[in-house]
DNA sequence: CATATCCCTACTAAATAGATAGAGATAATG
DNA sequence: CATTATCTCTATCTATTTAGTAGGGATATG
């Protein structure tokens, strides 16, 4: 399970890239919305304009933007970013690579093989997909992704 | 990341299965094989065994040996008994669904749609490897699994 | 009866999750 | 220029989970 912190982040950072262009959101309207904790998600999203993914103004006219387009962030950079790797296994981490411990052979590691398998697909989609796709997915719910990769 | 238990579950239950029919392993020389600490494996074989994978025989030439056949037994459920739900949201869990507290309509959900595309992939992996895979995908490292499927 | 095994329960230390709290910086507005 | 609504930063707190440790008891063999 993913942590609510993560969730409140997708929740943020879609709320804030389905505004209109250059039109902020304030954390309090966000937290309304959502029923997420105020000063939780204040936290949240500066760790997001840390991250360079989002732009924040002060005062009375504040709130927050994106930084860079919805297109260019997947699911997966934000996933990190609040949990760490996503990897099952150390050993299979790309960006936070370990040897596990007790590692005799990777190469020869039955449980390394068989997670790897299923992590791949796992990764692949949660680093393709953007938050862009699912704005627009949210609109043709029987979408299917196949067609618009191959058109 | 999984933990640590499920991991050194994973690698008890390779070793048993891998036993000649019938052959009992004991917890002292899987522990010493794999350098788990002694006493926690013993709380993971009991829990494997109360979940009615392995069996146990007690007193001097004791150990453990599997009660189900290693092709039942699939990484997912092995998982799941150790760490509880796999998906990565309650609304996407089969066997433990619960919505979101702050859940206003699972359809239009941009988070579980696309975390369901990435997570089905992935557990249907886990669900559909058993133990019996791992240990002959051991011997032969570069085996592609769709051709086994087919055959 | 000594010993090697499994069986069971309780406890503990460290890390993580999920906040809560409070004060400061900044910008608009009357 | 004081008020107010924002964002910014750091500290603290509580509950849960993780990863063990500990200490027996039950049972089978030689």
């Amino acid at each position: 399970m993913i942590s609510n912190k993560a969730k409140y982040a997708f929740r943020a950072m879609l709320a804030i890239a389905a505004q209109e262009e250059g039109d902020a959101l304030t954390s309090t309207e966000i937290a309304r919305r959502h029923g997420i904790p105020h000063k939780f998600l204040e936290q949240i999203l500066l760790d997001l304009k840390k991250a360079g993914i989002l732009e924040s103004r002060r005062g009375k006219t504040g709130g927050y933007v994106m930084l860079r387009p919805a297109d260019t962030i997947s699911f997966g950079e934000v996933l990190r970013l609040f949990e760490g790797p996503l990897a099952p296994l150390p050993c299979l981490s790309r960006n936070a690579y370990r040897r596990c411990e007790d590692c005799v052979s990777e190469s020869s590691c039955e449980i390394r093989r068989e997670f790897g398998r299923a992590y791949d697909l796992y990764r692949q989609v949660l680093d393709s997909t953007t938050l862009g796709d699912a704005l627009r997915n949210r609109d043709n719910p029987d979408f299917r992704r196949e067609e618009r990769a191959a058109g």
